[in-house]
DNA sequence: ATTATAAGTTAGATAAGTCTAACATTCATA
DNA sequence: TATGAATGTTAGACTTATCTAACTTATAAT
């Protein structure tokens, strides 16, 4: 049985690798996403390591073993399910969700997640558009575009976001942006990459930090 | 903020003043609900007392303060939805509730309780029928009945005596009566009006002298 | 009242998870 | 290829929660 800390090690790490695109991680980078410090993540992967969730060697890079990747992505179907859960049956808005989330992923009952599961109906994205992977530990994995490299003149809906804290997710409810919205892309300025797009008749400029957080697909135009 | 560990405490030292009718509790006491040694509850003593949750002097019995109790009753409000939401919507075992409850408890976040409490529909008493606190923090009584007005069929749970003469109590203890445990009406005699009930898959008479001087609430079954 | 037993306390050890400060290695690039 | 910056490691300290073993106080029985 993995402790709370381990848990979030392993999620960390597959976090890292779906942001980053790569598969392993150092030190300092699994340090910055957990809050902590480069020694004491060093000291945590010598216990990983033993139990056999990682494959590092002194001044390697950390990889996630079959059975570390398991775990992990056992984690972020709870994660996910409860964040749908809070979503859809008690009516949290989709930026106070993920908080609470951070502290349910941690109960240990496979009974409790499978019926929460069934009970929500088996769910394939959560409220930030997210997929949730199956009860045998599938991700199924969608194409992913960012609203970054969106083209002028095109239409999109905004399907998910990178990020889940709180302050970003406020920040684009102001902007109005949310899941399911569509936009137009009314032009992009080439000297900062901002990009001002239209939805609902308004007219909203967002950033390039922002839009490298936002994940959108085409939208066909009838 | 009180740590798991805390909340565990101050919990024990309701339920042994619920259980015990005593409003004090010793060490050894303590320890024993706990499981831990008494040395490892005299440590934790001094800090609820230096965090004014317990009243407690050196060799002395110990108190919940107010604020200790305010505490505790909303653990335990926390505990009894999560058994009502498990039992009631994810469909779990009246035996399979209290473990992952265990774990639920502690979660920290006032809108999800006060939105779970709204989603189950306010229940007065948790599966096992015991009385969920409200969001006051007030433990609302509810009307008592004697065990001599039950219904064939129904369950209910025990919840008190009229009497608490030792002779009568230790005859209740022989038939397995104590407060908290539920049993099935198996039947009523017309003539005498004493009660067959079952009670932990074993089937017990109960005269009508007796079944006069038990308390009973109604038990929900799935 | 004395003493044996039960109840309660203390000190010191251990384990998990964190930190800071000092040290070591690797990497980029001048 | 030499060297400074970035990255990673180690040692030692701290906190929380637990234990065992030894000790002290209170209580009950003779
Ligand atoms: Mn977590
Ligand atoms: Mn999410
Ligand atoms: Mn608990
Ligand atoms: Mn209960």
């Amino acid at each position: 049985m993995l402790s709370t800390t381990e848990e979030n090690y392993l999620k960390a790490l597959v976090h890292l690798s779906v942001e980053k695109g790569i598969k392993d991680a150092g030190t300092n980078e699994l340090a910055g996403v957990l809050h902590l410090k480069p020694a004491t993540v060093n000291v945590m992967l010598k216990k990983l390591r033993e139990k056999k969730y990682v494959t590092y060697e002194k001044y390697g890079r950390i990889t996630l073993t079959s059975a570390g990747r398991k775990m992990a992505i056992e984690i972020i179907r709870k994660h996910r399910l409860w964040e749908t859960f809070l979503f859809d049956k008690l009516g949290f808005d989709w930026d106070e969700v993920h908080e609470v989330a951070e502290q349910l992923e941690h109960i240990q009952s496979k009974k409790l997640i499978d019926e929460l599961d069934r009970f929500l109906g088996f769910p394939m994205v959560d409220p930030h558009g997210e997929i949730i992977p199956n009860a045998k530990g599938e991700l199924k994995s969608v194409p992913k575009q960012l609203m970054s490299s969106v083209e002028e003149k095109k239409s999109y809906v905004i399907t998910g976001v990178k990020n889940d804290e709180t302050s970003f997710l406020k920040y684009l409810e102001k902007l109005g942006c949310r899941i399911g919205k569509s936009f137009r892309v009314a032009g992009i300025q080439s000297f900062d990459r901002s990009i001002e797009i239209e939805m609902e008749g308004k007219s909203t400029l967002i950033t390039s930090e922002v839009a490298g957080q936002v994940y959108v697909r085409p939208r066909r135009v009838s």
